[in-house]
DNA sequence: ATAGGTTGTCGAAGCGCTTCGATACCGGCC
DNA sequence: GGCCGGTATCGAAGCGCTTCGACAACCTAT
């Protein structure tokens, strides 16, 4: 393994200035500059991770945490870790996977050994038991997610309060006035993740406005579960014409049900999904949605990072504001 | 933050009795270890990895290289990295996350910086560019794929052969004689992974010693690539009463089209499905399958690993044999 | 010509840990 | 009683890098 020494050896320098050509923290003159540069590219040096983290107190390294469980929308959370990964690389960062499994002591682990510079969580819940110990630490964290507390945290998300309400508006002005939204599994709800909620409660206080019926109905993804949701929907309502879904697993069953049914999609019965959009583009009808913007909450939790990094202002919370596409699976009730 | 120094003089012994009271390298008394311990405690120390990393040179961290792109199955590669990841703690490492994206690059970058340990490499190709770096190093790699050479490679994968020998054999038993195949989209194949064409492989010598016709066909995902390859095969092959899908962007839709086109399953064609266990369950009809062990995978990948670092003996390749899980979507043939 | 400021380079200290002798102590044995 | 082999502990060196202060060389402005 090449060391610095070397590398200042064989260029005929000192180890420092090596260095300061590596870091661009002193001027270096042009000549010395390039004879370094050259023999760092014959000896092929590459600086080690240990000693500069050890002399600079800097690893370079972000540190985030993915959850354990896998029962939501996996496919979104492989985005967003890869977006991040992607965008730390740009700014000079690796990035450590650590699972929810370790839990709070990931964090304690992670900070105490300055294995990171900096953490990004996923799968925040409103009360989370990390949060404390985020806020002692004078480490830089970004969530993804919303907690019931945002005071003194950072915080990336898709508002999700303005996705239900542009659900809504959407549905409202196509002429619905009975809607159904079905939503993730109850376990999603009792872990009180947020997101959840926050749709909902956009959702309804928007229906109020414009004074629209809203029933909610929680479900588990497969078809065994959304037929006798359905079933029980259409019992209570039977006036239901738009729907508003908020898990992907129910999407392809629902859809196969109202079909089964005999009820049209969208000349019946209009359909709006909150997913991401390979799913919108890959069902039966092409699904008109508001997308999950995986990768760009990856990549501005990263850009926060880096900001509160290198010292930069940051917002405390950025929700990015939904974009509803229109596609094939809602279209004006026809009367009915 | 707490040094081992500090925590020495707490404990009234010298910094390097603390040393070896954490790595039990040598024999420290009853009481002495007693002491360090309760100042451990006490003072909230963590040893400071960077520090660790340069005096022994070693990181204690894994490198995972997943790929970036995300046309292939991403629950199965996030199941992966999880497992990778929650079986590297166990084993006391942590996973390092790097995307395809870096390509070589990230290979000479991790291994030249001493960044980590070793090496996983995810996605692998029949003539990896990587393959030559990793052969070059001493550093420890496994491979979650099969390359084309695997010589002075260790690889853990599915035994993708033997799968489709799997398949055939089912359908072959339940009197079925002419099969089709829907494999992956055409850029799988080209890109040779190599694990599309094992399957096939496998399934067709079968295929060849019991006597039935194959035919297969790569697809892309969706309704509209699915109805399309149906009526090719349909059209070709009338007689056709087998499928076996490798591809999980083309389960459903195939599943719905039978339907539409009133072909009932399992009673007039039956259909297998190399998938993971959860899209097999959550179909719109249960489906027998052969599943693809994710978990395991990243499992075994890992404690390969380990067993190389601790300078165990491992095997070259690892092959986890198939599972075949009957469902309701294969039945016997009843005349037609 | 000289004081003062730049610019480019060097040497040395030190980051927090591991690890290798060296040393001190203990009990048992011939 | 001196010697041996363990066992428990210490001190010091060193891992490869960053960074600070020093300094020489040069350039201006007086």
């Amino acid at each position: 393994m090449v060391t610095l020494a070397e590398v200042a050896q064989h260029a005929g320098v000192s180890a420092s200035t090596v260095s300061y050509v590596l870091s661009g923290k002193r001027s270096i003159s042009a000549g010395t500059r390039q004879r370094v540069e050259r023999s760092i590219q014959e000896l092929g040096y590459h600086p080690n991770a240990g000693a500069r983290a050890l002399a600079s107190s800097k690893s370079n390294i972000i540190a985030l945490m993915v959850p354990l469980r896998t029962d939501m929308y996996v496919p979104v959370m492989m985005e967003i870790a890869i977006a991040v990964a992607t965008t730390a690389r740009i700014h000079g960062y690796d990035v450590l996977l650590l699972t929810g499994e370790e839990g709070p002591d990931a964090v304690r682990r992670v900070t105490g050994s300055g294995l990171a510079d900096a953490m990004i969580l996923m799968d925040v819940e409103l009360d989370d038991e990390r949060l404390p110990l985020l806020r002692d630490t004078d480490q830089p964290s970004v969530l993804i997610g919303l907690p019931a507390d945002t005071s003194g945290l950072t915080c990336v998300d898709l508002d999700f309060g303005a996705t239900g309400a542009l659900c809504v508006e959407h549905l409202a002005m196509l002429g619905h006035r009975e809607i159904a939204v079905i939503g993730e599994a109850p376990a999603v709800y009792e872990r009180h993740t947020g997101f959840a909620e926050r749709t909902l409660d956009g959702l309804r206080s928007r229906a109020r406005e414009l004074g629209l019926r809203v029933l909610h109905r929680p479900c588990e993804g497969g078809y065994d579960a959304m037929a006798a949701t359905l079933a029980r929907i259409f019992d209570e309502r039977p006036g239901t014409t738009g729907f508003v879904v908020q898990n992907e697993s129910a999407v392809e069953p629902l859809l196969a049900l109202l079909r089964q049914q005999g009820r049209a999609v969208p000349e019946d019965v209009s359909v709006i999904a909150v997913c991401p959009e390979q799913v919108a583009m890959q069902a039966s009808v092409r699904l008109t949605s508001v997308a999950i913007p995986a990768q760009e909450m990856g990549r501005r939790a990263v850009e926060q990072l880096v900001a509160k990094l290198d010292g930069r202002e940051t917002d405390e919370v950025v929700l990015l504001a939904p974009e509803l596409t229109v596609r094939a699976s809602t279209g004006p009730l026809t009367g009915g």
